[in-house]
DNA sequence: AACGAAGTGGAACGGCCTTTCCGGTTCACC
DNA sequence: GGTGAACCGGAAAGGCCGTTCCACTTCGTT
């Protein structure tokens, strides 16, 4: 079981160097894209930006679903690591509210794993199957936090995933003082009881004011 | 400035009978469609729905953005009514609760709707006017609550918004059991104190979990 | 260094959607 | 009822974008 057998995984040969580097280039610039245009990112921006032709983009990964899932794969581990540590710490409360903002955050910077964490299921079930890995690790930080008597008894773990996603898509990637004061506000609303609100930031004088706080980048129509 | 002057507005001479019949069907259809495929509907859906030929929407809304305009100069109307309403009410809390409820399912029953409050602005400037004959009717409800003591004093208007067009925003137009527990959560967040949360209704079995809670009818990839 | 297999780039193809255009029809007015 | 202007439908043109294909290049091997 070591050195040279030509199958390394499933009976796939393994790729030549130029391809196998390729590859990469190709991961690295699909995630940038995806990040700032979202999943529905055309394949030759992806191609530009990883300096190949389409056509290789293509043979490489011939549906957009298998750029997804490779990418989403590396990704996913992050926001595992980051849930179980927040689970860990010591005062479950602020484990919880830290991965809140921090969840909300790494959302809003990346349309394409914002996406991902909220549409996946239909059809990606490799992609279901690496979300789930999510699923303890949300559990465990909101049963602390419960246990703890510090966060309402009645929410799940699905409802918090459901609050980090729809806190994620409000505002561009620039306006995290917006969502910093959502996040507040849905914390408090988390909170078991309080005595007063916690305090908001003030909202840095914006001109436009509610105007394209959603989807900022959409194509003119 | 009677009878039979030509023209009645800005010079445009009326509509013929026919022609303004057919205006009304595209509006009608344009409602229809929008609200369920969100405004980047095509032209020829529209025609399809109104029953007309796709040269007749085109002559009668050149742009996508007249379309638009006509449309939401008729639905603001309800949603400021339903505001000034909502001030109105002798319990400020359950004016705003109210409103909060009413306004985060009527977003999410019109795509269309949710997307020209968002997104408008940028270059629709007759859309923006009459967004913002909002503003006054959502800010004297938040004054109502705040003077009363339950709202707490850090939100603004805009804040209103920003939540209302957050939630409207999750799930599909059938996953209300969702939006319904999320707007608890955060009026509970927008509480001044509280000693307990407010129940959650239970969420019904849901057996796709957090999958395709948003954007749920998007074209698959 | 020479050969064959693997890999590459980007032009070309084809489907989809938007927009225009025009022969025929309907309406309003005389 | 006749006339002309306004209006209509839907076919066709045009543009955009995803996907395929193949002549050429690069790599690994002998």
């Amino acid at each position: 079981m070591s050195s040279v057998t030509p199958a390394n995984r499933e009976g796939a040969r393994p790729l030549r160097r130029d391809a196998e580097r390729n590859r990469g280039l190709i991961l690295d610039a699909a995630r940038q894209v995806f990040a700032s245009h979202g999943l529905d990112a055309g394949f030759d921006e992806i191609a530009r930006v990883a300096g190949v032709g389409v056509g290789t983009v293509y043979r490489r990964f011939p549906e957009r679903r298998d750029l997804v899932e490779a990418l989403f794969e590396q990704e996913i581990d992050v926001v595992v690591a980051r849930a179980e540590e927040a689970a860990a710490d010591p005062d479950p409360w602020r484990g919880l509210s830290e991965f809140l903002h921090w969840g909300v955050e790494s959302q809003a910077a990346d349309r394409g794993l914002a996406e991902v964490l909220a549409a996946a299921g239909r059809g990606h079930e490799r992609v279901a199957r690496e979300r789930d890995r999510l699923r303890p690790a949300v559990l465990s930080l909101v049963q602390h936090a419960q246990r703890a008597g510090v966060l309402r008894p009645d929410v799940g773990e699905l409802d918090l995933g459901l609050v980090v996603a729809m806190l994620g898509r409000v505002g561009g990637p620039e306006r995290a003082d917006l969502r910093h004061r959502l996040v507040t506000v849905v914390l408090d609303g988390l909170a078991v009881r309080r005595d007063a609100p916690t305090p908001l930031a003030a909202v840095p004088a914006s001109e436009d004011d509610l105007a394209c706080v959603f989807e900022p980048s959409r194509p003119r129509r």
